[in-house]
DNA sequence: TTTAGCACTCGATGTCAGGGAGTGCTAACA
DNA sequence: TGTTAGCACTCCCTGACATCGAGTGCTAAA
C-alpha cells in the first residue's frame, strides 16, 4: 500500500506538482476556488489556461483537488494538502523579532503552569488560531508525600504531593472510621516506605507487600494508593490541557456553520479526546500534522492540528500545537509550532 | 425618578398590561414579532385587532415594545421585559420529578467542588442555556487545617484545607530554612489556635498576637497567613467560577451573529467580569435578573442573566445563575434558579 | 503536446411582481 | 367615549426570470 502510494507520488509529474503547490498556496491566501486562468498567471510557467485545465483534470482524478461545482475553480482535498505539506511546502522561517518576542513571552513566568499557559497564548497569538499545550506526562510523577485528614464519619481527605511540588487531593470513602492517629500512622508508613518512587511502581509494591504482612492499616492504604492511581487517570482526563484562543476560530468562515462550531467547542470543553489525539504525537520527534479527517475525530473534520512534542532534559515532557481550519498557512504555522516547542523545553529546563 | 417611573407603572391600564403580558409570552414562545390579530385571538379578551393596535401604539410610545419595521408585529424592549418580570410574570413551578432529578444530581458528589460543577450542569441541562456557579466567597472561607512540607532549600509547600474540604496550596519562600519538625510545630500551632475561624479573622488575630508573644515560628506563620490571603485573591480572579453549557447558547439564533457570539465567548474565557457581575447579586436575597444591557456589560447585551445567591448555614456562600438570550422562558428559568440555589445550599450543608 | 475556440454549466446578482402580514388612520357605531 | 370596520399603505418574503462572469470539458488545429 505504501509501495503503491509512493509510486503514485513519484509518478505525479513535476509540472503537476508545481501547479498543485501554486494552487494550494493561492487557495490558502484567498480562500476561493482557483481557476485555470489565475493559475496560468501565477505559475511562472508560460502555459495557457487550457493546458492547465488538463493538468487540473489529472489532479482531480488523483483526488488531490476537487471543484465545488462545475464552473468553479479547484480546491485542495485532504490528500492534496497532505502531499503539499509532505513534499511541496517551503517553510517561512520566523522573523528574528518574532522569536525574541516569543522568548520574552515564555520567560519571566513564576511557575511551570504559567509557562505552559503563556506558551499556549503565544501560539494562539502568533497564528490567530487556537493554541494547545499538554502538560507533562503523569507516568513520570514521583511520589513524595501523602497526608490524610479525617473528615466527617468515614470520609478521609487524602493529599498527595509529587516531587515536582504539585498537590493533588481527593476525598476517599473508607469502610470503617479511622482515628486521626491511625491516619497519621498510615501516612508515615507510606511516606517512609515509598517516598521517591514512581506512583505506578509504588502501587505494585504496596499490593505485593500487603500479601506478606497482615497490616492493620491495609484498607486505608489501599484506598490511598487507589486514589493515587486516580490521580494518574484524572490528570489524564483533560485537566492537564491548556487551551487558549478558541474564539479566534470564530473568524474563519469555514467554521461559521453553527453545527460545526458547536461540535468543535464542545470538544474543547470535553478536552479528553483532544488529549488522546495529542498523545499520539508524543512519540513523533518533530512537527506532526493532522489534516481534516485524518485525525479520525469528527469535531476536527474541517480543522487541522499541527503538533510538536517538547522535551525537557532530552526527555519528552509533553506536546503542544495549534488548531485551525484546514486552510491554514502551514508554511508559517509549522515553524511557529516547531520553535515554540523548543523554546518551551528550554524555558522549563531553566527553572 | 423612581417616583416618576412608579406613577407610570400604575398609570399603565390593566388592559395594556395584560396585552403586554400576552405579547411577551407569545414572543418568548415563538421568537417572532406578534401582530394585533394573533394577540386578539390569544388575549382571552373579546376585542378586535383594531382596538389592540391602539393599545400597541400606547405601549410603543412608552417604550415597552417596538416593531422591527412598519409591517411587522411588536417585539418587547428591555423595559418591556423588565415590567414583565417585575409584575406580570406568573411562574411555572417545577414538576416534582424535575426537583428530585435535580436533587439527585446534586447529592452523591464526592467533594464541594464537584457539587458546584454538578449544580452548574444541572442548570445548563434544565434550561438549555449556560449555567454558572460562583464558588463560596473567599471571605467566608473557614480555616480548618494547614500543613507545611519542606521543599528544597527555603521553599515550603503550604497546604490549606477549608472546612468545606477544598484544598489550596502554594509554594512560599521563607528567609531561613526550616526543619521538618519546626514546620510541624508551626502547623500544629496554627491548627489548634485558629481552626474553625474565618481566614480574614484569623489573619487579623494572628498579626495581633504576634506583637504580644515573641514566637520563634513567627516568620513561617506570617508567610502562611499571607499565603492564605493570596488564596483569597487568587480565587477572586476567576478560577472560582464554574461555567457550563456555553455551547447551548449557539442554538439560539439571536446569538448566531459571529461578532456577538465571539465577544460572548471571550467573556466566558476571561471570566472575571462575570464574577464581578455575579457578586452584585450576592447582596440580593432572592432571584435577581439582568435583562440585556441592564448588566452594563457589553458582551451580555443580548443576553439575560438570572441569578440567585445560595446560603450555607444561613450565611450567603455564593451565587449561581443562568445566562441565555434575552428572550428566555423566565417563568421556568426563575424557579429553576431559585430552587437550585436552595438545593445547592442544602447539599453543601449536608457534608 | 499544446493551444485556441466554443458550447455549456453553474452560481451570484439584480429586477420584478405577487402575496401576506401588519400597520395607522378615518369614519361610523354603541 | 371607547370600539370597531374598512381601507390604503408599507414592508418583507418568495419565486420567477434574465443576465453576467468565471470556469469547465471537449474538439480540432498547430
Amino acid at each position: 500500500m505504501t509501495e503503491k502510494s509512493r509510486t503514485v507520488d513519484t509518478e505525479l509529474p513535476e509540472r503537476a506538482q508545481h501547479f498543485l503547490k501554486i494552487l494550494i498556496e493561492r487557495y490558502i491566501r484567498d480562500g476561493e476556488p482557483v481557476g485555470s486562468r489565475t493559475l496560468a498567471r501565477d505559475s511562472g510557467r508560460d502555459l495557457s489556461p487550457a493546458t492547465i485545465r488538463n493538468v487540473m483534470a489529472d489532479l482531480e482524478e488523483m483526488g488531490l483537488v476537487t471543484s465545488p461545482h462545475t464552473s468553479a475553480g479547484r480546491v485542495p482535498t485532504v490528500s492534496g494538502y497532505r502531499m503539499f505539506v509532505d513534499s511541496l511546502l517551503t517553510l517561512k522561517p520566523l522573523a528574528s523579532d518574532e522569536i525574541t518576542q516569543l522568548q520574552a513571552g515564555l520567560s519571566g513566568e513564576p511557575d511551570a503552569k504559567a509557562v505552559l499557559e503563556s506558551a499556549s497564548q503565544v501560539l494562539a497569538g502568533l497564528t490567530h488560531m487556537a493554541g494547545v499545550v499538554k502538560m507533562p506526562r503523569p507516568e513520570k510523577v514521583i511520589f513524595r508525600q501523602i497526608e490524610f485528614l479525617p473528615l466527617s464519619g468515614k470520609r478521609v481527605l487524602a493529599i498527595l504531593v509529587t516531587r515536582e511540588g504539585d498537590v493533588h487531593n481527593r476525598i476517599i470513602e473508607t469502610r470503617k472510621a479511622f482515628s486521626a492517629s491511625e491516619l497519621e500512622e498510615a501516612a508515615n508508613l507510606l511516606n517512609q516506605h515509598y517516598g521517591g518512587e514512581g506512583l505506578e511502581q509504588m502501587r505494585v509494591r504496596l499490593l505485593q507487600e500487603m500479601e506478606d504482612t497482615r497490616n492493620r492499616m491495609n484498607r486505608i492504604m489501599v484506598r490511598a494508593v487507589e486514589m493515587a492511581g486516580q490521580v494518574l487517570e484524572a490528570t489524564d482526563e483533560g485537566d492537564d490541557l491548556v487551551l487558549t484562543g478558541q474564539t479566534n476560530l470564530m473568524d474563519f468562515n469555514e467554521l461559521a456553520d453553527m453545527n460545526r462550531l458547536r461540535s468543535l467547542f464542545e470538544s474543547f470543553t470535553r478536552k479528553h479526546e483532544l488529549v488522546h489525539l495529542l498523545e499520539e504525537s508524543l512519540r513523533a520527534d518533530g512537527v506532526q500534522i493532522f489534516i481534516g479527517e485524518e485525525s479520525g475525530y469528527q469535531p476536527l473534520d474541517h480543522c487541522s492540528l499541527v503538533t510538536a512534542p517538547y522535551t525537557v532534559d532530552d526527555r519528552v515532557a509533553g506536546v503542544l500545537g495549534v488548531i485551525g481550519p484546514t486552510r491554514m498557512a502551514y508554511d508559517r504555522v509549522i515553524p511557529i509550532v516547531d520553535i515554540t516547542a523548543k523554546l518551551l523545553g528550554a524555558a522549563l529546563k531553566a527553572r
